[in-house]
DNA sequence: TAATTCTATTTAAGCGGTTAAGTAAATAAT
DNA sequence: ATTATTTACTTAACCGCTTAAATAGAATTA
């Protein structure tokens, strides 16, 4: 196996040092470098086919407490303790992976994808891979772990509703999109409406779409009715479940918003396999617009969050606030908008 | 921001030598460290906090060419000029991923995702981060590029059909997978079968499913009719322009294998529109079973791979040849299973 | 008892970059 | 003409770990 070529290599070929090699590759503000030799060095460059070793630049950058420059940035995912293998058992988990690392990498940084549980914490994956930036789906840093605070990078947190506003944060309105998508279902002169959702966590996603649910409902002077509420999991099976329990009671029922597609695909499933039809004896409005939200029959009239905008959105922060450190705390609310289909009619 | 302890911190804790430290952590096997000297180790590690920094192991451990060790295994994906931002558009990689990063970080390692195109090479990024491995999605690194050879790491193709066998392979059994799928509608009654697919490339996996489509043909004694061929892309949109073909003209078409289930549930959706029913007027069979392929409706008879068993198998050969060079070549062919539901009936 | 081997540890030389500080020549200011 | 500043570099000290080689004491062997 031949050597690798480092950059002492560069300079020899080049006819110059190698605090030269790294100035023109880096393109250092405080050291000016004459046309002539930047051009000899690139040129070794090309001939030798160097590439910087990143461990070497990691760590020789690292002198200056706190101002390694891995180029790398975290993306991770809280795992639960029964789903350990399904990190990306939400499919739009995807596509925002897709965006992030896309709009990172222009940017010349790489992505390390990493789940987490609760024995080991996602500090310690930045201490150890002197992580640039950190971005934490759906997932609140303790507040009783003191080092929540410590990790000195940035960190964005996506679809996290803590009270604590120390890091940037990006999320969706998702009360906001609860509220539009029971409204709409009013406006379709629907007055008996049930919530369909998985747990309701405190200060979870499903939480804020169910606030939403209420403050579409008190608009309209519609009493809230608890009974109209269904709680179980996100999943498709639930929704089956969920449109038996349904069709079973009596409460009078004539439109469903499900707080997550594929809920609300479940339920058009569940209510076909007892004879009832969507949209014409129930009219379900789901959250989300996941693939199968177009593909299933008839189509689900949903709530739309632009997943790209949002990846593009958290890619821009933390590359921002990884090469600049006085980037200032930024939140943003990725607008949503309502996608209409089949799976909803006038009463 | 407190200064970052390093592993002379806990060595001077100890009353070690960083030396110590470091064979004590690593558990180094040419080494022997008593039991006492262990504990004190470990016990300062613990008081400390102490993160070992991986720049530091990786460059430390480079002195012996081509050994270092950055615990990092690399996932690329290639991605075509047209469709940049969508690295996962397919469904599935997202389970893929999912499995791998599970299995790796198992083994201690970690994941890191990147999407290549034409002009940066993934050996770069392998160079660059010092990987201990590299696994290479639906990609076949081309044989004009010399270094292919060269990279010096663990290399694992993930359905891939070159017919150079020089790297670890994993992948699925697609032709006998399109052998199975036409077999199936062989078997209840069809004779006129369409293959509905996206670009059939040379060695790609469409062309697989494409050569067993024609072997159960064979097999039969059916004669391989081209005008029962569609090609056009991997789409649910073109699943709807192929059911349009397939009705308009008359070639007495009775069922569809679809060499993709997204094909096949736009297929079902499209045969819908114009008023035929699956399976009553035209059976379908489809390819990968995707999760759409059990909520749409009629349920998708359809060829399934046991994705999270090929993520571990991936995970499994990486680590085991980034931890031992002796590592023999290996090929792993996932077996294929058909899913039963309702697309799919006797003629 | 001396020579040898084993055990447990330390010393120190890298790994490949970065970057503060130093330097020499060219240019500008006094 | 002399000093100050700027330009364009080089030198060398680090970053935090690994690991070959050195070392010293204990155990074993000759």
């Amino acid at each position: 196996m031949s050597k690798r070529i480092n950059s002492k290599d560069v300079a020899r070929e080049a006819g110059v040092s190698a605090a030269t090699v790294s100035y023109v590759l880096n393109e250092t503000k405080s050291v000016t470098i004459s046309k002539e030799t930047r051009e000899k060095v690139l040129a070794a460059v090309q001939k030798l086919g160097y590439v910087p070793n990143q461990a070497a630049k990691t760590l020789g950058s690292s002198r200056i407490v706190g101002k390694s420059k891995s180029n790398l940035i975290g993306l991770v995912i809280p795992q639960t303790e029964s789903g350990k293998e399904l990190m990306f058992d939400n499919p739009f988990y995807g596509d925002f992976l897709s965006a992030v690392e896309y709009a990172a990498r222009q940017e010349g940084f790489h992505l390390l994808v990493s789940g987490v549980n609760a024995d080991q914490s996602y500090i310690d994956i930045a201490k150890n891979r002197s992580l640039d930036g950190i971005i934490i789906l759906g997932m609140y840093p303790s507040e009783d772990n003191k080092e929540y605070k410590q990790i000195g990078i940035p960190t964005v947190l996506v679809d996290c509703y803590g009270t604590d506003h120390f890091f940037h944060s990006v999320r969706t309105d998702d009360r906001y999109g609860g509220y539009l998508a029971t409204r709409h279902l009013i406006q379709h002169g629907h007055k008996r409406i049930a919530f369909v959702s998985g747990e309701v966590k405190e200060s979870g996603v499903t939480d804020m779409r169910f606030l939403g649910y209420q403050d579409a409902l008190r608009e309209a002077r519609i009493p809230y009715d608890p009974n109209l509420v269904f709680t179980g999991y996100v999943g498709y099976q639930y929704g089956i479940e969920a449109a038996a329990k349904i069709a079973q009671g009596n409460a009078g029922i004539t439109a469903a918003f499900a707080a997550a597609d594929i809920i609300a695909v479940g339920m058009i499933k569940g209510f076909r396999n007892l004879g009832l039809r969507v949209p014409e004896d129930i009219s379900i409005i789901g959250f989300d617009d996941i693939y199968q939200a177009e593909i299933c029959d008839p189509g689900l009239t949903t709530i739309r969050q632009n997943i790209k905008e949002k990846g593009n959105a958290v890619a821009k922060i933390i590359v921002s606030a990884a090469k600049n450190s006085t980037f200032p705390k930024t939140e943003i609310v990725i607008p949503l908008e309502i996608v209409e289909r089949e799976s909803v009619r006038n009463l």
